[in-house]
DNA sequence: CAGAACACCTGCCGGC
DNA sequence: TGCCGGCAGGTGTTCT
């Protein structure tokens, strides 16, 4: 579920759901799972309150009543789903937050790659990822300044730069193409070439997207949905999918290529080198 | 230090 | 049908 509008879809979500609820006990049933020692982390967390979840890039953030923060990273497949107790669990489930209300807070994940790491809330930045993260992709904290500098700064192609978390937060293989389709930037293109018209239209198309995104409740991309509600946002995918499809503004086919080791999709007659 | 390659996992799809 | 390679919305580590 993995780009910034999906984990803020599901941080809505869990806000809606479990926010006040109080930790009964923990099953762990993946321990790679858990970044911290599997008994400690469950002793911290059982008799504590969710005060609420907020968000930081990709990364969710789980408040705690006693000062703890639980920094949960789904990565490709990762999802939270909320249940009566003992019902819903499945080969995926690796990690069950039993709660006293007579619920289940289900942490499923097909490949395993999701991570959680508990620490004193302040602590964040001290773990790797948050360490190092770029600004939100928002209005008030990217700024034209900012991303002027670090393109002007780097030679590497336009669309990893979109993906490194610690330039912009994020950002994922989805709106990536998406954004540089609507700016009209090949994703080859190395960050210093872009001029400053092309940086401006690039950050207000990235900047639209993720709150487009946003209220269209994230992309679904394989039937998943998020405490029953499916994102809509894959319709509104312009080249995401879509490579052999004629481009919507030009008619040219939309093609697929790899560009460094990740699928990616433009119009070859509007996105040029 | 930047950048590339690889590692971590499972499921699905297409080709033979 | 079965096996095999390749691919998937991500990031952390290791090696140049």
């Amino acid at each position: 579920m993995p780009e910034l509008p999906e984990v803020e879809t599901v941080r809505r979500g869990l806000n809606r759901l479990v926010k006040g609820a109080t930790i009964a006990s923990i099953e762990v049933r993946w321990p790679k799972i858990i970044n911290n020692d599997v008994d400690s982390f469950k002793s911290r967390l059982i008799g504590q309150t969710i005060e609420r979840v907020d968000r930081r890039g990709k990364y969710l953030l789980f408040r705690f009543s006693d000062g703890l923060t639980m920094i949960s990273h789904l990565r490709m497949e990762g999802k939270y789903n909320v249940v009566p107790a003992n019902e819903g669990q499945d080969k995926h489930t690796h990690v069950i937050f039993h709660l006293t209300d007579d619920r289940d807070l289900l942490y499923n994940d097909t490949r395993k790659f999701g991570r959680m790491t508990l620490v004193p809330t302040g602590e964040e930045v001290t773990v790797a990822g948050l360490k190092t993260i770029g600004p939100e992709p928002t209005e008030n904290d990217l700024t034209v300044a900012y991303l002027t500098d670090i393109f002007s700064q780097s030679k590497k192609m336009i669309k990893p730069l979109l993906l490194d978390q610690s330039k912009i937060a994020g950002i994922g293989n989805i709106y990536a193409d998406e954004t540089l389709w609507m700016s009209k930037i090949h994703p080859m293109r190395p960050a210093n070439s872009l001029t400053d018209d092309e940086i401006v239209v690039l950050r207000q198309s990235i900047i639209d997207e993720m709150a487009r995104a946003i209220k269209g409740h994230g992309t679904t991309v394989h039937s998943f949905s998020t405490f029953g509600e499916t994102g809509k946002f894959q319709n509104q995918l312009h080249v995401y999918g879509h490579e052999g499809e004629p481009c919507e503004r030009c008619g040219s086919l939309i093609e697929k290529i790899k560009v460094a080791q990740r699928g990616t999709h433009f119009c070859p007659h509007e996105q040029q080198l």
